[in-house]
DNA sequence: CTAGACCCTGACGTAACGTCAGGGTCAAGC
DNA sequence: GCTTGACCCTGACGTTACGTCAGGGTCTAG
């Protein structure tokens, strides 16, 4: 199946232009040419597209994309994981702006003015490069990660499946205990918190302050918060505690 | 008090280059000017040029930008809420990207390719002007609304006050219903709801489909959630399920 | 065999600044 | 009173990521 400029553009949403230009500049061409001359474009090229969008999205430069698609190390995995970290962290943005918002609301409805410090605090513009260190505290020791990433590569769908109901069984563990209404310092939890860390070193090295990190990410970021919120409202939030409390406790 | 240039620049962290260029193309200029010739600006470019930043965050181009704040309409308020409403669409987009990411990941991992429909569905460009309406349909009928900001534009702070304690009495009654295990449905929790629509009404007409709106940007919007979500986990969801239901209802 | 919807490659236009260049201003320190 | 370094001014040209023709070939339905 390939598929041609007008067509790729109108999956992707931008214009024909613009495959033209990521063309010209050597970002993304097409796997193939018809015999009239025209861009014949496949699945892998599609998958190189969408991670640029993502990147552009991000607010890299096409220099920076290409860059970073050419380093040798350059993994769709890994890159998409960064994208998501990032991501999140544009999300939290957007957040201090709404509330930022709701402060000049405020600040209007009561007649005074906002303190012009603060006023801008949420602008410093995001720049990607700026949060690598917070990804890598994220996602581990890139070189772990990638340890871990090569491992999965090999994981057959069996695999996958048991690593998907292990993964299950302690979220159940862990819905139990805050229906049970236990603390989250509590032996029992913390247990079950144990457990939940050693589950996810099967990837990669967890330790405590990273977990507890995972942790809080499991309340900011609506993504994962569904997974326990969908198991009981309220979960994310405690499991967050367990972790936290983990870190404190040891 | 008068900025500087480059006071402000560090202030709202733009470059100087820029403070320069929205004074040329009029979009934004210093009050006043020193006797060596410096830009001068005061409180009110400061709030001004905060609505431009916020603007230009979403997406809008200088001209347009321009075109909106220089509308004889223009009111602070309204455009802060209307900022309000596109970043938490804009919120609702990273939360779609992260979702789509997350699926790409997992296609990977399961070593099958999305589908490319489906893939770029996210990209869509968040057109601010194509939400026109979606915005209106969440903040009413513009001439109804600027009613309501006329109306409160005379409120002294007790009136603000018997508001608050209004709107916490509603919170509290949703609360209380919730903990006492009410069905979103239950006739005593639809009182509540037509209590909390016409403690809105108020402000501006409050229709039963926009009051589902709102109900669904309760849990949509984590600036919104965290106001229920403080007083007990899983209430902005009740609320939103209750006025939800008192449309069908009805 | 022709109309209409595609495709190609230049090539110039544009928005929102970045980046000098050439020159005045201002407060601190000698 | 004079210098020095940090700041300000106004042009004016450069850059990024495309938009927008222009001039010309290609493809498929009728």
């Amino acid at each position: 199946m390939a598929w041609t400029v007008g067509e790729v553009a109108r999956l992707a949403k931008v214009s024909v232009r613009t495959l033209h230009h990521y063309d010209a500049v050597g970002l993304l061409g097409p796997s193939g040419r018809s015999d009239a001359g025209y861009r014949l474009y496949e699945m892998t090229d599609l998958e190189r597209l969408q991670q640029v969008l993502f990147f552009r999205e991000l607010g890299f430069s096409l220099d920076e994309i290409r860059a970073v698609m050419a380093d040798s190390a350059f993994d769709r995995g890994d890159a998409l994981r960064a994208q998501r970290a990032l991501l999140a962290e544009k999300a939290r943005r957007t957040g201090a702006m709404l509330t930022k918002i709701d402060e000049a609301l405020a600040a209007m409805e009561g007649g005074t003015t906002m303190d012009e410090n603060d006023m801008f605090e949420v602008f410093g513009d995001f720049d990607p490069k700026q949060y690598e260190d917070e990804v890598k505290q994220r996602w581990g020791d890139t070189e772990a990660y990638r340890e871990s990433a090569r491992r999965t590569k090999a994981f057959t769908k069996d695999d996958w499946k048991r690593v998907k109901a292990e993964q299950e069984a302690v979220m159940d563990a862990f819905a139990e205990a805050f229906r049970a209404g236990l603390a989250p310092d509590d032996p029992k939890v913390q247990e079950v918190v144990e457990r939940h860390r050693l589950s996810i070193e099967r990837f990669y090295t967890c330790s405590k302050e990273m977990h507890a990190n995972l942790g809080r990410m499991y309340v900011e970021d609506p993504r994962f918060a569904k997974n326990y919120e969908d198991r009981a409202e309220g979960l994310a939030r405690f499991v967050c505690d367990a972790t936290q409390a983990a870190l404190r406790l040891a």
